[in-house]
RNA sequence: GGGCCGAUAGCUCAGUCCGGCAGAGCGACGGCCUCUUAAGCCGUCGGUCAAGGGUUCAAAUCCCUUUCGGCCCGCCA
């Protein structure tokens, strides 16, 4: 359970929660998601409140996906403090016809592969270009349509994330006729539908049906309405090409009939008609609805619909190191990816920030993202100080949002950097003399806070293999291949008589210095030789602790090049 | 072409709505710990608030213009 929710007065006008951009901006509150509650909360709303996010299963899921999910749950949580009950449904748009080749899949292990690879019967997704995703084949096999095999996969991302959703598939609400009286509505007043939506795009002439059909020969989602008979509930069509891009998906000519079933609405009022059929009061979007469907979504829902159109927020996207998110280009990273670098709750952390601002998702400094964390709870648990009565109250009202739960005692946290460096050895003992040689684990340390710290260090390590940085020490396992001159060799053979009478670190630290100094070499030509031998690099961790910290006899083989 | 969002220290970001000393963390640098090299402590440096102009006693903040990054204006979602 999390702390109060500050009492303040608010006073939100219209404009300002209908304004995507505005909601959320307040600077009565902290925390975005506090400031979004309260426009939710200004509506009126009946309990249970529903928010609603969505995406197309069209790919593979990466963590721009997580706006959707993640935004959500905040504002959720956020309602939840207020006594208020929510449901956090999530639609996956699968009747959405498929308009282009994707250049990679994944399977249900998160494993990317290439569209040409064997593993995936390409056939089956490339004839079938213009029909719904949930019409065409599983590639991998395994799922029943591509739409489920890549729904199943945005499921186990939100799992990942412990954030409990509703899926609702939109093909399943076709089949059971959810959209069926709005789509009889619109097309009995489909001059009327015609005259507003042609407000906001230009392309909407006195052809213009709101409502495609799928041809029953060809299965795709081209047809032309050419005419409508409400009394049968039917349509009549011609299946045309459909423009996707910069190519054509060809129709097959055919001339046949549609029930209302039997296709989908087009996006600028299938948005609108979900939040009827959902009774949505919330709803998060990317920047490009913004402009073009918000807008007329908002004029649909109030004016044709005759229903209020949810609170919505905008949501800038973010890059993934420094360029665009893109499934076709490949720069995706998937969450279970990210979860191999990061702990869940760094994660969620990340979408605590603004979400009005462009933001770059950087694996290489990865470990600022985490240090960031780390002082974040620090400040939560007293342990450092907020920098301004702003980031207290953020603190206080996000942290228990992206924990799993509130633990009583401060967790142990050891540096990602530090944990990337443990990740040399895989000896689990030896990471732990280290930390706490280090002093990166209090003496008192339960052993459950013990084997929490250093479960950051498989991800750490990960991360330090990854983007192969400065933190990717390997303990060298055989001796490398050394060539010492007499004197670095003689201050070798001392230190290694020296380290034999004590296993004090900081002893020996000061030993190193003292042997170089004796044998007349450069201190730091001396460090390096160390490093060599243990890590066969230059640099690497404070030399004298670390030694005290490996086992003494492969430290004295090593040091007198024996093994 | 029209509209919209963003840009603040080397990095990650607060602060902008409602004008009032330019901020935090990390990094860097210096010092301390017998000690250049993952830790710790102390300290220092760090800024054309994207650029220019305007309003104001006072502008990162409001107004105008421009640059850069991105989005919308598709019978796409």
């Amino acid at each position: 359970m999390t702390g109060e929710v500050p009492e303040i007065d608010v006073d939100l006008d219209e404009d300002a929660i209908y304004d995507p951009y505005a909601v959320g901006t307040s600077d009565q509150r902290a925390f975005w998601a506090d400031a979004v509650a309260d426009a939710i909360l200004e509506t009126e709303p009946d309990d249970p409140i529903v928010i609603k996010g969505g995406v197309s299963p069209s790919g593979v899921p990466h963590i721009g996906h997580f706006n959707e999910i993640l935004r959500s749950y905040f504002v959720a949580e956020a309602l939840r403090d207020r006594g208020r009950e929510v449901r956090q449904v999530f639609t996956t748009d699968d009747k959405d016809p498929l308009r282009k080749i994707p250049r990679t899949l994944a399977d249900l292990e998160w494993t990317i592969v290439d569209f040409g690879d064997d593993a995936v019967d390409s056939a089956a997704v490339g004839q079938n270009l213009g029909k719904p995703y949930t019409d065409i084949p599983d590639p991998f096999g395994c799922c029943d349509s591509y739409g489920a095999h890549f729904t199943n996969l945005l499921l186990d991302a939100a799992d990942l994330v412990d954030v409990p959703i509703e899926f609702v598939s939109n093909t399943e609400l076709y089949e059971a006729g959810e959209f069926e009286p709005v789509t009889r509505d619109l097309l009995s007043r489909a001059d009327e539908a015609r005259d507003l939506l042609s407000e906001y795009q230009d392309s909407v002439d006195d052809e213009y049906t709101p409502f495609t059909p799928q041809c029953t020969e060809c299965g795709k989602l081209t047809g032309e309405v050419t005419s409508v008979d409400l009394d049968a509930g039917e349509v009549e069509y011609t299946c045309t090409d459909l423009e996707a891009g910069d190519r054509t998906i060809q129709g097959c000519g055919h001339e046949g009939t549609a029930t209302l079933r039997e296709g989908k609405l087009p996006w600028r009022f299938e948005w609108p008609a979900q939040w009827d059929i959902l009774g949505v009061d919330f709803e998060p979007f990317g920047k490009d609805h913004a402009e073009g469907s918000w807008p007329s979504g908002e004029d649909i829902a109030r004016n044709l619909l005759d229903v209020a159109p949810p609170v919505p927020m905008v949501y800038e996207w973010f890059t993934l190191n420094g360029e665009a998110l893109s499934s076709s280009s490949g720069n995706v990273v998937t969450v279970a990816e990210v979860l191999e670098l990061l702990e869940p709750e760094v994660f969620r952390y990340f979408f605590v920030k603004n979400p009005r601002k462009q933001r770059d998702f950087s694996v290489e400094t990865l470990d600022q993202l985490v240090d960031e964390f780390d002082r974040f709870e620090r400040v939560y648990f007293g342990d450092a100080e907020p920098r301004d009565e702003t980031e207290a109250e953020l603190v206080e009202r996000a942290y228990p949002k992206i924990v799993d739960s509130v633990s009583q005692q401060q967790p142990v946290r050891i540096p990602y950097t530090f944990a990337a460096v443990l990740g040399m050895t895989d000896d689990l003992e030896l990471r732990e003399t280290m930390a706490r040689r280090e002093g990166h684990l209090p003496e008192d340390a339960t052993p459950e806070q013990v084997h929490g710290a250093l479960a950051r260090v498989e991800q750490a390590r990960a991360w330090a293999e990854r983007t192969d940085n400065e933190y990717n020490y390997r303990l060298a396992e055989d001796l490398p291949d050394v060539d010492f001159d007499e004197a670095t060799a003689a201050a070798l053979d001392d230190l290694a008589d020296f380290v034999e009478t004590t296993d004090d670190g900081e002893e020996i630290q000061g030993e190193i210095y003292e042997a170089a100094k004796r044998h007349e070499i450069e201190v730091s030509d001396f460090f390096s030789a160390g490093y060599r031998l243990f890590l066969d690099t230059d640099q690497g961790p404070r030399l004298g602790p670390f030694l005290a910290a490996l086992d003494e006899a492969f430290v004295l083989d090593r040091l007198r090049r024996e093994a």
